[in-house]
DNA sequence: GTGAAAGCGCTAACAC
DNA sequence: GTGTTAGCGCTTTCAC
């Protein structure tokens, strides 16, 4: 067992004191050029590394940022997990990954750990929570970055800025004559309802047609959701010849079930889905879908939190454009 | 800014010590029942939480676990890092997410940094690391578990047991008449060779066979090496009419690379992949795989932790059975 | 520009 | 069966 080196160490071997090397770690105060050297080569020597635990004791902060989002799995909140990761960890910090399995209790339970734990921040992709969730965040005074469609409380927020997206998508689906569009949207008790059912309502006149409440059928951000959606609105009496979803899970899911019920895509419906998970250009048709950039995300996330541990104290709003990937299946 | 409850809160509303309080909660000496009621009843009436700082800067450990991957972008890791949280949670222990990207110097980076933050354990799966890389970790004492196909130095080890899975697969393969058989393998220089090439090898000629070595192409586990590597064996003189992949992420790019020469799968050529990523049955034809369950190896990952932490001291191997599944690229 | 020292909340001897 | 207390390594106030 490797005995832990100290300040008091580096101190000794400096010949300072011990308050000296923190200073010197932290800049939070001037320290002269031959100390300041002296003191770095003393840490390259004894390969000291501080002892997180002490600092998290005295500063009641740790050096942990929690992810919480209901599906890691989902490869967008992979994609998003490895991008932070990568962004944060020039800061010290690490990530731990949370998974809610969407349930509201789980991220009640999470956010409460992260409080108690005195975690150093918060990025979190809330599916059932509501914005009066996060109060205990702020009152402890810890960083928080929402990733969702729309603003949540006074908080920093990384949001898709989908309209030319949407609105090329609509373009794309109703050039070829297509008129009946339905959605398999999240489940009605999602929080903030469902944005992109909402966007893509409030442009669909533009194009001729709309969304109504008729060919709109729920579900959870599953496959299983996506399959059993798609075939209840193929069951309609005059079923649909567009399908949007909610996320390329759903659309997959969907899919799945048109190969099953023999429906020809995009021959007999067109589907598109949303965030281009890696596996939407890997099926067949190929998925047509509204792709939000999770690199993109995860580097504002790491962004905003760094503003905030250096003190920005106002919330801000980071927007991510979202594109348009036509790919075969409208 | 909720102030912290800490022990001596709950002790004195309970009307004792600390150091009660503390066996309370660790059950490390004996506490009479009425004492521990009394204690529990305090602890639930403030809402108490452990400082996980202070018992980390006291016992010299820290509550976390290091998952360290290539990538955690592929679903096989980003489902295993979800499992393994899942089951670690009950324990107190976060998972934290270290991305290597495949380089040996990240992979000793995360290592270092996780002996110098004393983490409570480590799951690693070594990708180019050496065996004794992992010294600094039995040195600092820290349990740790190896997810790989051979054995890596005197850890605890999650293997796959994949013989009978690949015999399935050979046979399957082999039924077909399809005598010429490829490999697209991971990187020359990864740790431990390529296991899954030599048990295939090693299965080889009982189903009147081999795979040899002008027939064994190498790259790295992105779907563009399975696509370059696929192209390469197509441009042979002799191609091949079957193909292994090392892992799934290599076969979908071997698929697509299939779909724009225009070389029909499973017509042409067989595909086989490695582990069952969420997408093998996505793409169209749908993948056959030996599938190897990231959940189990996560249930098992933890359960060494559990068992690590609780005392044992002696390395244990854990086999997790592989499965032969067939889909439509055979 | 630098140092001395208090104390963060917990665990685990040691004492009774 | 329970209490007292030292001290883990760090940051930061106060003093010079």
């Amino acid at each position: 067992m490797r005995e832990q080196v100290t300040m008091a160490d580096v101190a000794r071997v400096a010949g300072v004191s011990t308050a000296t090397v923190s200073y010197v770690l932290s800049g939070k105060r001037p320290v002269a050029p031959a100390t300041r050297a002296a003191v770095e080569a003393a840490i390259a020597d004894l390969g000291f590394a501080v002892n997180t635990a002490a600092r998290s004791l005295r500063t009641g902060r740790s050096s942990l940022v929690a992810l919480i989002v209901p599906d890691i799995a989902n490869p967008f909140f992979a994609q998003l997990a490895a991008t932070l990761q990568e962004e944060l960890r020039g800061l010290g910090m690490h990530v731990v990954v949370c998974n809610t399995r969407a349930d509201r209790e789980e991220e009640r339970a999470l956010l409460a750990e992260a409080v108690q734990q005195r975690f150093a921040g918060v990025v979190i992709t809330p599916f059932r929570l509501l914005p009066k969730d996060l109060d205990t965040l702020s009152t402890a005074g810890i960083p928080t970055v929402v990733s969702a469609d729309v603003p949540f409380g006074p908080v920093d927020l990384v949001t898709p800025d989908a309209r030319a997206a949407t609105r090329q998508a609509l373009e794309g689906v109703t050039a070829a004559r297509r008129r009946r569009i339905a959605m398999i949207a999240g489940p009605r008790d999602a929080t903030g309802g469902d944005p992109r059912l909402e966007l893509l309502r409030s442009l669909a006149p533009q194009f001729g047609t709309s969304l109504p409440g008729a060919l709109v059928v729920r579900g959870e951000h599953t496959r299983e959701a996506g399959a059993a959606g798609f075939a209840e609105l193929m069951s309609r009496r005059y079923p649909p010849d567009a399908v949007f979803c909610a996320n390329d899970v759903i659309a997959v899911g969907a899919l799945g079930k048109a190969h099953e019920l023999g429906i020809d895509v995009p021959g007999d419906v067109a589907l598109v889905g949303h965030d281009d998970a890696s596996f939407a250009s890997l099926v067949r048709p190929r998925l047509t879908t509204i792709r939000y950039p999770a690199e993109d995300v995860g580097r504002a996330a790491a962004e905003l939190l760094r503003e905030r541990f250096e003190g920005r104290r106002v919330p801000k709003t980071v927007r991510v454009r979202a594109e348009f990937v036509a790919r075969a299946s409208v």
